[in-house]
RNA sequence: GGGCUGCUAGCUCAAUCGGCAGAGCGGCGGACUCUUAAUCCGCAGGUUCCGGGUUCGAGUCCCGGGCAGCCCA
C-alpha cells in the first residue's frame, strides 16, 4: 500500500508536480458554505414522508434506509423497524433532522398514512445553490469512480461535502490525473460550481482540483471507522478524521470555553496568567510533579492549582481575575483522572459566596444554552436539569440524613468516625487522619444522592484551609461545591484574608502532613505577607473544565474529551 | 494495588474440540458520465502484541511480559 503511493509520489516528482505544494486559495470552510444553502430544522419538527427504499444498512440501534421518491430525491431515514428489504415502498413518520449536514428523518416509525414527497420535505431547508462558483479545500474522505466520472466526499473540521468530477467538464488530461494518482486521504483543493444533484445533495461540479498534500498511508475504513480505542487516544488525528462524534466532542469543548470567556468578560473579570512552575506546589490537597531548574539551581513544581497568586493579584489591585488553565496532580490514571487538567480559577473582590453561587447559576444557564441550546441534559441514564435554582444543602445535614448523626459527632468522636469508616470499608480507616476520615466518609456517603445540580455548602474548617470562617459558626467555613451527576464540578468560598488566621491554617496543614497525609497543603510565606497587606473581602471558585465538558459531550471518559491523554507509553 | 476481558491483513471483525489463518471494507488491474457503504469481473495482501513451554501439530492450551478497556479498592 505505501510502496503504491510512494510510487506515485515518485512519478509525480517526475513529471514536474510537487506533491506538497505552497497554498490554495479557498473561499470557505465547507460548513460554512453548506450553511448558505442549508438551514436547520426546527426542533422535534414533525415529518411523514413516501418513497422506495433503495438501500437498507445496519447501524448501532437499528437501520438506516436510503429513501428515494419518482424523481430520485433522497433522504435518510433512521429507524428501529425489523425486516425492511430495498425495492419497496414504504411511509416514515419521524423528526427531520440533520445528521453530518444531510437532512434525515431519525426516530421513524412505518405507517399506512400517506406522507409527502421526499423532494417536498427537502425543499423546505435546502436551497438551490444555482451553479455559484466556489473553491474549497480537505481531505478526500471517499471516492467512487465511475469511469468518466468520479463522486467523492471532501471534509474539513466543519464538515463535508461531495464533489463531481466529469470527463467533458475536465477533459481527458485532467481525469486521467486524479484516477491515476489521487487516492483517498490525499488533501485536495477544487474549484467549481455548487449544484444539488437529482438526488438533492449539495455538489462541487468541479472545473479544476489541485493536490494539496499526498497522504502514504490508507485511512481507517470507511463504515466502520475508527474503533480501537487504544489508536483512538494515541493517534487521536485519526480519531478526528474518521469519527464525526470526536470532532464534534472537541467543537464543543471549544465553544464552551470560548463562550466561558466572554461571560468573565461581560462581568468584568480579567483574564491573567499566574505561574506553572511554582517553588511550593500549594492551593490545593494533591501531590505535586517535581522538576528541577538547571540555572537557577532549584527544585520546581509543576502547579497542583493557581489559587495562591490569583489572590495575590486580588491583594494587588485586580478587582476581577480569572485564569483558564492547566493544573498537574501526580496522581492515578483512570476513566476521570488525567494528570493534566483544566480549570477555571476566579476571584471577586467584594463578593461572598452566596454571590457566587448565583454567579455560578448564570454561568451555566449562559453556556448551556450557548452550547447545547437547553437547561435538560442527559446525562447517561439521567436527565439533569440546570435550571436555577440549584438545589442547596448543608454538609452536616447531607451526613445527618444518611447516618442520624451530628456535626458533634464528626467532628468531636473521632473514634467513632473512625469505626464508622471502616463499617463503610474505606481502605487505610486506621490510618488516615481526622480530617481525610471525614472526606472519605463523605464521599462515601453523600455524592450518590448527588445527581442534580446541587451546592454543598458549610463545610467543616478542617478541610478547608483557605476559606473564611463561616460568620455564623466558629466550627464551619463558608464554602460550597457543586455537584452534579455525582461529581464535584465547581469548589468555592469565601476567601480566608485575615493573614494571622491564615498561618494557622497553614500551620494545621503541617500537622496534618507529618500525621501522614501526603496531599496536606504546603506553608506559603510571601502569601501570608501578601494578606498582610490586606485583601479586600473576596470569593473565589475553581470549575473543572473536562468534567463540565464530559456531562455536556455525555460520556462517562475524561479521555474522550481530553484531545491527547495521558498514556502509558508503548515500546515500539 | 487487585480481579476480569481484549490484542488476528491498513481498518472492522471471523476462525467449532488443538488440525490448510478467513470475510467485508480498503489496495491493485479491468468495465461503467448522477454516485453516495456505488455496482460488476479478476488479483494480491499475515512476526495472529512480545518471549518461553507443552504437543506430531498452537491464533487456540500453560508460564512470563507489554499495552488497552471494564469492574473493585
Amino acid at each position: 500500500m505505501e510502496e503504491v503511493r510512494l510510487k506515485k509520489l515518485k512519478e509525480l516528482k517526475e513529471k514536474g508536480i510537487n506533491p506538497y505544494p505552497y497554498r490554495f486559495e479557498v473561499s470557505d470552510f465547507i460548513g460554512n458554505i453548506r450553511k448558505q444553502y442549508e438551514e436547520e430544522p426546527p426542533e422535534n419538527y414533525k415529518v411523514r414522508v413516501s418513497g422506495i427504499a433503495k438501500r437498507v444498512s445496519r447501524t448501532e440501534d437499528g437501520y438506516v434506509v436510503r429513501l428515494a421518491d419518482e424523481d430520485g430525491v433522497e433522504i435518510l431515514v433512521y429507524t428501529k423497524e425489523e425486516n425492511l428489504k430495498p425495492k419497496e415502498r414504504y411511509t416514515f413518520e419521524g423528526f427531520l433532522k440533520r445528521v453530518e449536514g444531510k437532512l434525515s428523518v431519525v426516530d421513524a416509525k412505518l405507517t399506512n398514512e400517506e406522507g409527502q414527497e421526499v423532494k417536498k420535505v427537502k425543499e423546505q431547508f435546502d436551497y438551490d445553490p444555482n451553479y455559484r462558483p466556489i473553491s474549497v479545500a480537505g481531505r478526500l474522505v471517499s471516492m467512487r469512480s465511475m469511469g468518466k466520472a468520479i463522486f467523492g466526499h471532501i471534509q474539513d473540521l466543519t464538515g463535508k461535502i461531495q464533489v463531481y468530477l466529469r470527463k467533458d467538464l475536465l477533459g481527458d488530461e485532467k481525469l486521467k490525473f486524479f484516477n491515476d494518482y489521487i487516492d483517498v486521504g490525499d488533501i485536495i483543493g477544487v474549484r467549481g460550481k455548487l449544484f444539488r444533484t437529482k438526488t438533492g445533495e449539495l455538489t462541487v461540479e468541479v472545473e479544476d482540483f489541485e493536490l494539496l498534500s499526498k497522504s502514504l498511508l490508507p485511512l481507517p475504513e470507511k463504515w466502520h471507522g475508527l474503533r480501537d480505542t487504544e489508536v483512538r487516544y494515541r493517534q487521536r488525528y485519526l480519531d478526528l478524521i474518521a469519527n464525526p462524534k470526536t470532532r464534534q466532542i472537541f467543537l464543543l469543548r471549544t465553544k464552551l470555553i470560548s463562550e466561558m470567556r466572554k461571560f468573565f468578560e461581560m462581568h468584568g473579570f480579567i483574564e491573567v496568567e499566574t505561574p506553572i512552575l511554582q517553588p511550593i506546589a500549594s492551593g490545593a490537597n494533591a501531590r505535586p510533579f517535581k522538576t528541577y531548574h538547571n540555572f537557577l539551581e532549584t527544585e520546581l513544581y509543576l502547579r497542583i492549582a493557581p489559587e495562591l497568586y490569583l489572590k495575590r493579584l486580588i491583594v494587588g489591585g485586580f478587582p476581577r481575575v480569572y485564569e483558564i488553565g492547566k493544573n498537574f496532580r501526580n496522581e492515578s490514571v483512570d476513566r476521570t483522572h488525567n494528570p493534566e487538567f483544566t480549570m477555571v480559577e476566579f476571584y471577586a473582590s467584594y463578593w461572598d459566596y452566596h454571590d457566587l453561587m448565583k454567579f455560578t447559576e448564570d454561568m451555566f444557564v449562559y453556556l448551556l444554552e450557548k452550547t447545547l441550546g437547553t437547561l435538560k441534559v442527559r446525562y447517561g441514564e439521567w436527565e439533569l436539569d440546570f435550571t436555577p435554582p440549584f438545589r442547596k444543602v448543608r454538609y452536616f445535614d447531607l451526613l445527618k440524613e444518611k447516618t442520624g448523626k451530628d456535626k458533634d459527632f464528626f467532628l468531636r468522636d473521632l473514634e467513632g468516625l473512625r469505626r464508622l469508616a471502616k463499617e463503610l470499608e474505606i481502605p487505610d480507616a486506621e490510618k488516615l487522619t481526622h480530617a481525610k476520615l471525614l472526606d472519605k466518609v463523605f464521599e462515601k456517603l453523600a455524592e450518590e444522592e448527588l445527581v442534580q445540580p446541587t451546592f454543598v455548602i458549610d463545610f467543616p474548617k478542617l478541610l478547608s484551609p483557605l476559606a473564611k470562617t463561616h460568620r455564623e459558626d466558629e466550627e464551619l467555613v463558608e464554602r460550597f461545591e457543586l455537584f452534579v451527576a455525582q461529581q464535584e464540578v465547581a469548589n468555592a468560598y469565601t476567601e480566608l484574608n485575615d493573614p494571622i488566621d491564615q498561618r494557622e491554617r497553614f500551620l494545621q496543614q503541617l500537622k496534618e502532613k507529618q500525621a501522614g497525609d501526603d496531599e496536606a497543603m504546603e506553608m506559603d510565606e510571601d502569601f501570608i505577607r501578601a494578606l498582610s497587606y490586606g485583601m479586600p473581602p473576596t470569593a473565589g471558585e475553581g470549575i473543572g473544565i473536562d468534567r463540565l465538558v464530559m456531562i455536556l459531550a455525555n460520556t462517562d471518559t475524561i479521555r474522550d474529551v481530553i484531545l491527547f491523554p495521558q498514556l502509558k507509553p508503548k515500546k515500539e
